[in-house]
DNA sequence: CTGAAAGCGCTTACAG
DNA sequence: CTGAAAGCGCTTACAG
């Protein structure tokens, strides 16, 4: 079969080319009986129009990228691969498609030309970013030049850009995940910070320090850590802190789910035993947390709805909806497994 | 900063549009000097030629479509999302970008009218399929049409199109699976067979009962059984087994890593322990195996090798490069955890 | 080495 | 309701 274009389907239909676009768009002024003169043309040659054509003529592409920054072999990370499918799944339900980048960072040059490119030629209608830091010169000139940009974990109060989506967790984590061991009776509690840049750790650390105060809580030194997302980096942070510590904690609060995968390790070769010895608390929800030994206590995030808003409010940005939320936070509840033990 | 176009470009740098492409695509007829000059205009106003207009012009779109196939809630199960990133990770290094869809099936008309759309709008230069039947229409139509199509786990010998192109496991992987229970000194062998439309199934049951045949193995019917790549399924399959058996078998193979960790719930409910009473192995190397407990011995492939392959192989055709071989068969290798044990 | 010109396929504002 | 025409931005074969 050969493959036509609009002008051989026009002819096949007796119409001008300008009809057999108004048939393809689906627009009204075109009477019952022309349209199907014309549909049977098409579907007989299964005519498609070139997207370049279209887009040369001022259409949208109908494809949003999808920028996923980390240092972490993300191959090897379950969690990071579920957004993903997310946003390719939410997209889908809008016939949109999701045209995927993954980089190491956005202050390479390599890497800034890479998005650069992708937009500049317009590959895209807007961008979704996951991982980016919370300050980032190359989201502020994507935003400058009118480029849609969406973000996950990413917040400026004073930046109100009407081409600037984002999605943020809920900032008062860290408290709720205090309050929670306070209430089994923990008194001497550990943290293990995630990475400053990351608008979710900073918030994280701020309630967890917030809430300590107000429970009355010992703040020590040695009991303040840092950690990626990443297991290996949990491990190392732990190990640590066990090494150093005069007194241990009763409790450990991951930053995230990764980084108590970690920890589970670093007590297991001290011979400490969860939540025996002591309660570790992670936040995600990592697919994971529930195949652990013992299963991990978690203050989970339902990231398909997360991801599901973020590309639901970018689409309508591309399509120049109004009253757009620009900003949502998203609030998380505690998953009880068996990490975390009562203080007698 | 205005966006310009290539007209512009040539007025700023004094030259013609001809030469800013030239330069733009890096060809040798340029003196450096004009090449320096016009340069510097197109980084000043960080200029990207539009992508509609190359493509208008006959150049390729740098993209590659991934269609993955499946049922299954693909966002619970980890090890199909690494095939994502392997293919997106290989493709970024020929500078190639990657469009995706999740699709239930290609017998949908919806689905197919997605897949060909994809296609005929030009929108990629190829695209690489996973999950698919071994027999597929649509796949028939897209070679048929010229459509440069890349499959794992499809094999058809006798079919040799040049824009067919294809990546699979080893065909005697059910074999070595069954030597290395049979060298454990096991010979009351249970089989969960997988969806024989997939290639790999079939060949994975037929070299499991070839084999069986060759150690001269008793093979009853009622430990033939079936599942999906789908942990469900495995845990119902096995729990059926141990209902209606008369006698149990002293070790499992399951078709796939996913089936294996069914099969443990459904011996662990049983309270069948792993390996004392029965040995369980698996074929993947799924992300998750060394976390089950006991760890799964499981028939491990390199799928970041192997999709690096079918994205090189799939890139040399969309570039018309020759000699380019259309299918591998790519070998597993047994790693060896706690699932198995020997038979005193 | 370089420019003028042709050509790629669509949509839409305009005129009727 | 419908067609002719303009316009979108690039590349490349051709001529010089």
């Amino acid at each position: 079969m050969k493959k036509l274009n609009s002008t051989e389907i026009a002819k096949l239909a007796g119409v001008s080319r300008s009809t057999v676009s108004r048939v393809v768009n689906g627009y009204a002024n075109v009477p019952a009986e022309t349209r199907e003169k014309v549909m049977k043309v098409i579907n007989e040659n299964e005519y498609y129009p070139l997207l370049c054509g279209q887009l040369l003529a001022g259409k949208n592409t109908g494809t949003l990228g999808f920028f996923w920054i980390s240092n972490a072999p993300i191959a090897s990370d379950f969690l990071s691969s579920t957004f993903f499918i997310h946003v390719i799944e939410s997209a889908a339900a809008y016939n949109y498609l999701i045209l995927t980048s993954i980089l190491k960072n956005l202050t390479d040059e390599e890497n800034i030309n890479w998005v650069k490119r992708i937009f500049f030629q317009e590959r895209i209608d807007a961008g979704i970013f996951v991982g980016t830091n919370n300050n980032e010169p190359l989201i502020d000139e994507l935003i400058a030049r009118g480029k849609i940009v969406s973000l996950f974990d990413y917040y400026h109060p004073e930046i109100t850009a009407p081409n600037l989506i984002t999605a943020n967790f809920e900032t008062d984590t860290g408290g709720k995940v205090i309050d929670y061991l306070c209430g089994l009776g923990h008194k001497k509690i550990a943290v293990i910070d995630g990475n400053m840049n990351h608008y979710s750790s900073l918030k994280r650390h701020e309630s967890y320090i917030a809430a300590m105060q107000r429970h009355k809580l010992e703040i020590r030194g040695e009991w303040m850590r840092y950690a990626d997302i990443v297991e290996s980096s949990g491990y190392s942070a732990c190990k640590e802190m066990i090494a150093q510590c005069k007194k241990l904690p009763t409790a450990i609060c991951a930053n995230n789910d990764s980084a108590a995968f970690g920890v589970y390790t670093a007590l297991e070769e001290a011979n400490i035993s969860i939540p025996d010895k002591i309660s570790v608390i992670g936040i995600d929800g990592h697919p994971r947390s529930k195949f652990q030994k013992p299963p991990l206590t978690t203050f989970t995030f339902d990231f398909n709805q997360l991801f599901g808003s973020l590309v639901g409010r970018t689409i309508a940005a591309v399509e120049k909806q109004n009253d757009i939320i620009s900003n949502e936070f998203f609030p998380g509840s505690l998953v009880e497994r068996c990490s975390c033990s009562r203080i007698v």
